[in-house]
RNA sequence: GCCGAUGUGGUGAAAUUGGCAAACACGCACGACUCAAAAUCGUGUACCGCAAGGUUUGUGGGUUCAAGUCCCACCAUCGGCACCA
């Protein structure tokens, strides 16, 4: 008993630091002597913060580590690594706060995330580590920024942004989503300003370079293994509409004006009533001098702009929009006049910001027309468009030249009918816009860009990168970049001509800096190229990508894009970067929401391990349930795992080395080798949570003996050790072994000896079951007849004769009566 | 509104992919050890029933010898998107 108390004490902690100590000085986990096929094990790296690791970054992490340990456990050449996203707002705005420079905070954030993740046992290979905001790093995003450019895939223009007044910054549309900053919550507005842009819409489609196939974004999914609404969610974020653009000719009567409209039901153009354009489309100041009501046009154009998100998503219901008086448009099917309207639920971002409004078979021109008391004809039949629009199909009516037609042979009959009489073609459009990539922002890579009063824009030569990011900067927000004021950043030369110049004062959205780090890792010293080629070639694609689920639109799509451009110019061969993916659900509050702050329902990782060991933390995370779904965290459900381990431990002062009778172990030996295949298995396919079960169901077998062979022990240790890494080592070391036992193999297991196993057989009657058998496998109907009539518990069922009798081998029987 | 996911005991969940529903844990109850408590160990624990037996995977229907699993309709919860013509 005394020994058995004094094993507990020295558990967790003292156990963990030994074993972390001893692990680094060893370099475990660098595998450049293994040989044997390789496997890129990824996890999405964290953004150093201030709060440190969360219980969810351990989930996915804890995950990855398991399937590299048991990967290279069986022979795989496993790569591994972890690394920074640095770079970024919350780091700016901290120092904002706080007046502490933000290379300050990410480093010693960085040292905090590092120290838990060794607390965690987490086998990392240090030496690949990356770090987004290092020189060493952003040198090569901005070397990527210049190759884009190069190949003319970098532009600038003025753009509408979204501008956000408090952090004095544009915000990519997916951060401002609501209407609000994603970041402080404040309005955002519309603001024209010169922006850089990726031209990731060109990249949708395949293509082919210099006889290179390159698939685009869409087809690409079809070759990954991801989550399937992981895949449709980037499905609709490109959003590929296949339709027609159709030539309207607007006019005041004298002067015409060609106006091209995008649309995917060319089939209900007899149907067009009305036209209407978005608030700040050209054609209004075209024809302002025609524009009769042009004070009553001009006042909804002004309260249009000063609508937030918030009441636009309320207007989706009630649209809102002015005719323009004194101009009209013609339908170039038929020649006939069509009133045009400024509406604000015409988008002005796609298309041509301007819509041909069919009321009949569009619920949105359907409300419109309503209101305006617009004319509604209906070109489809099937609905009633008394009551509302109607999108389904049917024939065509009203239609002159597509009456009687279906829809889709509608379709093709005009597209035909406008090509031919050049009023239209075949079109398609996307709602994905090309990538604006510059933040007014200081913590982020320089855009190394010159200009120069008399060459203009000069891309940084190569051999002049990085374009460091300059210490001499007050990044209080002032609405203009803070990088405009540093002297020391714009003491430059024009590249060219060699007279003093100013650089780009924006820098890089940090979507760009995670858009190729997992290359880097495969490189991450080298001073001469982002990666060689012959690295690349060796170790793409990343076989297993774990995080989160939030990521599933944007820094995914970016990273496969930006892994394509660097595929068409040769720099590597892999198309898609990454070949399976999988997301760890989220992990929730104990009541089932998510957990908060505010709510004082976060967990944070340092006080389980404080209380029960990184092993428990481990084990429980991996326990709670399937990796992918969102589980509530529970507390006392701890205890189970921290009680499963404490058995092993006392298990491990029972193993023996003496010669023993194997028969007295018939089953335990049984329930090892089944051990083995399933752990393996379910590891294989993330199943952690059986695994864990199966753990558990052979540790009570083992539990039941007295004494127990070293020979079996050290098995179930071995199965153990990807899960509990520190108390395998320890036990491994107790039981008399040389360390480490993260460099052993998975143990074999014993096929024959599980297939010849008696199994139990479901009888049924009548698709009941009635009763179980035990029987030899394999066995045939026959045979299996034999026993179940003979069976005493079974007899009472087959007073009369059956009819027929249903037998799936080794599975079940059932009879029929 | 649209898209996606999920729905199984008191709780987290499992179910070889159409073949014994509830494995493994948590919790609870009772028992052992203890002066006592904790820890630990043992037994029980889907529901109804003393039992034989019957019922049960959100609801309703269907396919099948056999459905948690497949099909149809509906309901609830969670997540994502926001007028993309």
């Amino acid at each position: 008993m005394l020994e058995f108390y004094y094993l507990n004490f020295i558990m967790n902690k003292d156990i963990e630091k030994k074993w972390s100590l001893k692990w680094q000085k060893a370099k475990l986990y660098k595998n450049s002597a293994v040989k044997g096929e390789k496997f890129y094990c990824l996890d999405m790296f964290p953004y150093p913060s201030g709060s440190g690791l969360h219980v969810g970054h351990v989930e996915g992490y804890t995950a990855s580590d398991i399937l590299s340990r048991f990967k290279r456990m069986t022979g795989y050449q496993v790569i591994h690594p972890m690394g920074w996203d640095s770079f970024g707002l919350p780091a700016e705005n901290y120092a904002i706060k706080t007046g502490v420079h933000p290379s300050k905070t990410v480093a010693s954030a960085i040292a905090n995330f590092s120290s838990q993740m060794e607390n965690l046992g987490l086998e990392y290979d240090w030496d690949r580590e990356v770090k987004t905001s290092s020189p060493e790093y952003y040198k090569w995003t901005q070397w990527l920024f210049l190759l884009l450019y190069k190949n003319g895939l970098a532009y600038k223009k003025k753009a509408k942004v979204n501008w956000c007044e408090k952090c004095s910054t544009v915000l990519a549309n997916e951060q401002a989503e609501t209407g609000f900053c994603e970041r402080c919550g404040d309005q955002v507005i519309q603001k024209d300003l010169e922006q850089w842009f990726f031209k990731i819409v060109d990249f949708i489609e395949d293509q082919e370079f210099q006889k290179k196939k390159i698939k685009g974004l869409l087809s690409g999914l079809d070759d990954i293994d991801w989550p399937q609404p992981t895949k449709t969610a980037q499905k609709n974020w490109i959003g590929k509409s296949i339709g027609a653009r159709v030539n309207f000719v607007v006019s005041d009567g004298q002067e015409n004006y060609n106006l091209e409209v995008f649309t995917t039901r060319p089939d209900t153009l007899y149907g067009c009533t009305y036209m209407a354009i978005n608030p700040e489309h050209e054609l209004i100041q075209k024809f302002s001098s025609k524009i009769k009501n042009l004070a009553e046009v001009s006042k909804y154009i002004a309260e249009a702009k000063k609508k937030t998100e918030m009441e636009k998503m309320m207007a989706i219901k009630e649209k809102t929009g002015v005719e323009l008086e004194g101009i009209f448009a013609i339908n170039p099917l038929n020649n006939k006049e069509i009133k045009i309207f400024v509406a604000d639920y015409v988008l002005s971002g796609y298309g041509s910001g301007a819509i041909m409004a069919v009321p009949a078979h569009d619920e949105r021109d359907y409300l419109f027309a309503k209101k305006y008391n617009l004319e509604i004809i209906e070109v489809i039949s099937g609905g009633d468009i008394s009551q509302e629009a109607y999108t389904g199909d049917g024939r065509l009516i009203n239609s002159d030249i597509i009456n009687g037609l279906e829809v889709k042979e509608a379709q093709e009959k005009i597209i035909k009918y406008l090509l031919n009489n050049k009023i239209g073609q075949a079109d398609i459009n996307y709602r994905l816009r090309d990538w604006l990539i510059s933040r007014q922002r200081y913590w982020g890579a320089p855009i190394p860009i010159i200009y120069c009063d008399k060459c203009g824009e000069v891309p940084v030569p190569e051999k002049d990168l990085p374009v460091v990011l300059p210490e001499d900067v007050n990044f209080l927000p002032t609405g203009e970049s803070p990088l405009k004021h540093s002297k020391s950043f714009h003491k430059v030369n024009c590249p060219v001509c060699g007279k003093p110049a100013r650089r780009e004062n924006d820098t890089m959205d940090t979507f760009v800096c995670s858009s190729w780090y997992y290359f880097r890792y495969l490189d991450s010293q080298n001073s001469q190229i982002f990666a060689e080629k012959a690295n690349i070639s060796q170790s793409m694609p990343v076989d297993l990508y774990i995080g989160g689920a939030d990521h599933s639109v944007m820094h995914l799509l970016y990273a496969r894009f930006i892994a394509k451009v660097l595929e068409k110019y040769g720099y590597s061969d892999v198309n898609e970067p990454f070949q399976k993916l999988r997301h760890q659900g989220m992990i929730l509050a104990e009541d089932g929401s998510k957990m908060s702050k505010s709510k004082g329902s976060v967990v944070n990782p340092n006080d389980v391990i404080a209380e029960y060991g990184a092993d428990t933390l481990r084990l429980y995370e991996m326990f709670m349930g399937p990796l992918e779904d969102p589980k509530p965290w529970n507390t006392k459900n701890i205890l189970g795992v921290k009680r499963f381990l404490d058995k092993i431990e006392e298990i491990s002062s029972r193993v023996f080395l003496e010669k023993f009778d194997s028969n007295k172990y018939q089953d335990l030996i049984l329930e090892l080798n089944k051990s083995i295949k399933k752990v393996g298995e379910d590891i294989e396919e993330l199943k952690f949570n059986t695994a864990i079960s199966q753990l558990m169901i052979l540790v009570n077998n083992f539990s039941q003996f007295e004494v127990i062979p070293k020979e079996y022990f050290q098995k179930l240790i071995l199965i153990l050790a990807p899960f509990a890494p520190f108390i395998a080592e320890e036990l491994w070391d107790r039981i008399g072994n040389q360390f480490s036992v993260h460099q052993q193999n998975w143990p074999t297991y014993d096929e024959n000896l599980l297939s010849s196993t008696q199994i139990s057989l479901a009888v049924q009657i009548n698709g009941k079951t009635k009763g179980v058998i035990k029987i030899a496998p394999d066995l045939s109907e026959e045979e299996v007849c034999r026993i179940v009539s003979g069976d005493e518990k079974l007899q009472k069922y087959f007073l009369n004769d059956y009819k027929k009798v249903v037998w799936v081998k080794n599975k079940i029987i059932n009879f029929i009566f």
